[in-house]
DNA sequence: GCAGTTTAGGAATGAACAGTCAAGAACGTT
DNA sequence: AACGTTCTTGACTGTTCATTCCTAAACTGC
């Protein structure tokens, strides 16, 4: 019952989430988002509350349509070449993951709600590029004790290369963003995984 | 000849680049700098002519005075694993890398001059990353010829590999400004330089 | 100690900002 | 067709923003 709404919302935050992609947070104003969403100021208050709220629903939107699949699939590559090709060489998911590299950049470090929110998506990345880089030991946290076995060390190592590669992903997208062509990052990327699977 | 100034630039400049390594361009103020540089409104305008005025100074010297020295260092590194160690693992260069970020991924997009002043510094990292990655071919441009003699590409791959180390340094400084609990990021940095000079 | 020059300080300006209000329009229900 | 409900709309509010004005202060040279 009601007046019908004018919008779709999800159209709306996939909009919204893809200026947040382009800009700071506080270089985008409300102004921006009505004029770039076509939708007028109080629909966007009535729905989201706030500027903050219009973000953090692109943000979890975003994570959840662009970054989740995309980690799908870098856990599902073949290799560690196909991992970052399809992670920073597929231009479908520049938006995603610029809004990824915007929020842990700048958003992150004054908003806890979107740390606590971006941290488990790291984790996963981790994960996944742990996955793609060689499956050598199975999943998990580390356990607490503090003997340094053989097995663990090996584990602790696939961690923080894992973790290193998904640094990799972001600065290559990072360096993407900063104008370096698309294939030319496609090709660091396949040649630093060229390097690191050389020795399987 | 004139009243003599209460405060020292350089000293201002310095606390500036500070200031602007830990939150957006837009997310600070010019009370928030005012407050933080302890310096009056006039005074800055006098001296820098503009917020962005000041900004292009904090970074110009931070540039200057962290990032070029870093990259000396990355460059004069014995191996890769060191190199990647005074990238990241040097808390003295935090603020610096942190503004080198922050200026890549928010301002540069939006600030042509930014993205100027950054390609240059972003593409010295890239030589030194190269260097310390291992000396195998001295440095330059690719020449203008199209062939693919098995030379060029290997100077090609050594591009490429570079480029990505960067990307690679850039992306741990990402994640340790994220708070990363649980691995660390030297030893991340290191695990990678070790699986990357694994085979010389 | 006065003239000239440069900085400091506080107050002001207008624009841009996030967020709100009240009136009306489009629906489903009765 | 009258009603309650939900959405739309344009104007509005108070705040914060970058930037500027003006006067007083601190110095140098005479």
């Amino acid at each position: 019952m009601g007046r019908p709404r004018g919008f779709d919302e999800a159209t709306v935050i996939r909009s919204a989430a893809e200026l947040f992609s382009t800009r700071s947070y506080d270089g985008i104003s409300m102004d921006d988002l009505v004029t770039h969403l076509g939708v007028h100021r109080n629909s966007l208050y009535k729905t989201f509350g706030s500027k903050r709220g219009l973000y953090q629903a692109a943000l979890r939107w975003s994570l959840e349509h662009h970054i989740a699949p995309l980690i799908d699939r870098v856990a599902g590559a073949g290799d560690l070449a196909q991992a970052l090709h399809v992670a920073v060489g597929e231009p479908a998911e520049e938006a995603g993951l610029n809004l990824l590299l915007m929020a842990v950049v700048e958003r992150a470090p004054v908003d806890r709600e979107v740390a606590d929110q971006l941290a488990p998506v790291l984790a996963a990345f981790d994960q996944a590029a742990r996955t793609a880089a060689g499956q050598h030991s199975p999943a998990g946290q580390h356990p607490p004790g503090e003997q340094h076995s053989p097995a663990e060390n090996a584990r602790q190592d696939e961690d923080d290369v894992a973790f290193a590669l998904t640094a990799t992903i972001l600065g290559l997208r990072l360096r993407a963003r900063a104008g370096t062509s698309g294939t030319n990052v496609d090709q660091a990327g396949a040649a630093l995984a060229h390097r690191l699977t050389r020795h399987p």
